[in-house]
DNA sequence: TGTACATCAGTGAACGCGCGTTCACTGATGTAC
DNA sequence: TGTACATCAGTGAACGCGCGTTCACTGATGTAC
């Protein structure tokens, strides 16, 4: 693929860059000369295409609820399996799980990201409709924020490296059983 | 306090600024000129005291598990309330919670952060040896990386404003019956 | 009580660096005729 | 098929800024005698 003047295939390749970035150095370090390098383009390009920082970090966002969303689809309608995709997800994009649940790195209110993460609650939403119901009487929203709390926090604390050494390099394996103990 | 040319107690004012700076920013936004101008002094005089931004973030993160270890064995042998006051500490002392779980900003092997955190892992462990056995069998290390995941979680959530707006403004009275679920 | 001296916390000028932003520009592509 | 022109993606030099680090220094404090 020869590089002529226009690069035309420049925004993904940038946000290819900005990911890989931010698994190295974390979101805040990112730098748009940085990424420009990384991209072999000149320091002024990705102005061009993304504004400034936070209109990167923006469409990375957009995207990283998309894909979250897809994945928890993609689990069906079994809810533990459906917590397992979230931590699979968070692990698996990292860069973008870090910059989403970060908002005041980027445009929060923007509307495509509103919109995507408004899917990607529903599709948590989805999965939890299809528990039967507890034994105990009235459940309201507290089922929903314990599910999403125990899997972001797994997530998190994985992510972290804080979990002890004995779980092995399986993140789903390892969630299975805690996220379980929620759904006896 | 009539401000001689030797401050006296620049360490600890030192600490607090970057409690105030990393609340207003993040931790990756703090800088060490930042913090001296905040405490009213030369811009070389923090390094005398942590050497370099990794250092400052090492205490930090040392002050924040020993505050947490504090706040979870204050909360006695009932693991709702030691899950909520991990809550309300990771809430109320967001800089120390943010910095403590970012272990790429300091220096996670220094051994004063080390001890520190290891008393923080107790003092979770002994809320949890109060549980009564729960019907199932086999529990294993799985109810302990529950209650710590639901916790972070709900934790992490509420810090990065994920949760929905009809919760109220007091965390610890929406978390009681989200930990709740995980030991009916 | 007084003097001499070591220690060490904090100063301030200087440096080089990477950053974001601006701006006139270049050159590839697409469209109108 | 050919020419003219508008558009727009990407360039590169220039700027001002805040940063960390270095280093010779200043001055307060504590200790020895």
């Amino acid at each position: 693929m020869a590089r002529t003047y226009h690069h035309g295939n420049l925004r993904p390749v940038l946000l290819a860059a900005a990911i890989e970035a931010i698994e190295q150095d974390g979101p805040a370090a990112l730098s748009l000369r940085d990424l420009a390098r990384r991209a072999g383009v000149s320091h002024a390009a990705p102005a061009h295409h993304f504004g400034d920082k936070a209109g990167l970090l923006t469409a990375l966002a957009t995207e990283g609820y998309g894909l979250l969303a897809d994945a928890v689809s993609a689990a069906g309608d079994e809810i533990v399996e459906a917590g397992v995709a979230y931590i699979r997800f968070a692990i698996e994009h990292r860069a973008h799980f870090e910059v989403m649940f970060q908002p005041g790195l980027y445009r929060h209110d923007d509307p495509e990201v509103a919109a995507a993460r408004e899917r990607a609650d529903q599709s948590l939403v989805n999965a939890l409709a299809a528990v039967p119901k507890p034994p105990a009487a009235e459940d309201g929203p507290a089922a929903r924020l314990a599910a999403w709390s125990i899997a972001h926090g797994f997530a998190g604390l994985w992510i972290s490296g804080a979990l002890p050494a004995g779980l092995g390099s399986d993140p789903a394996a390892a969630a299975r059983p805690v996220i379980g103990r929620l759904f006896r």
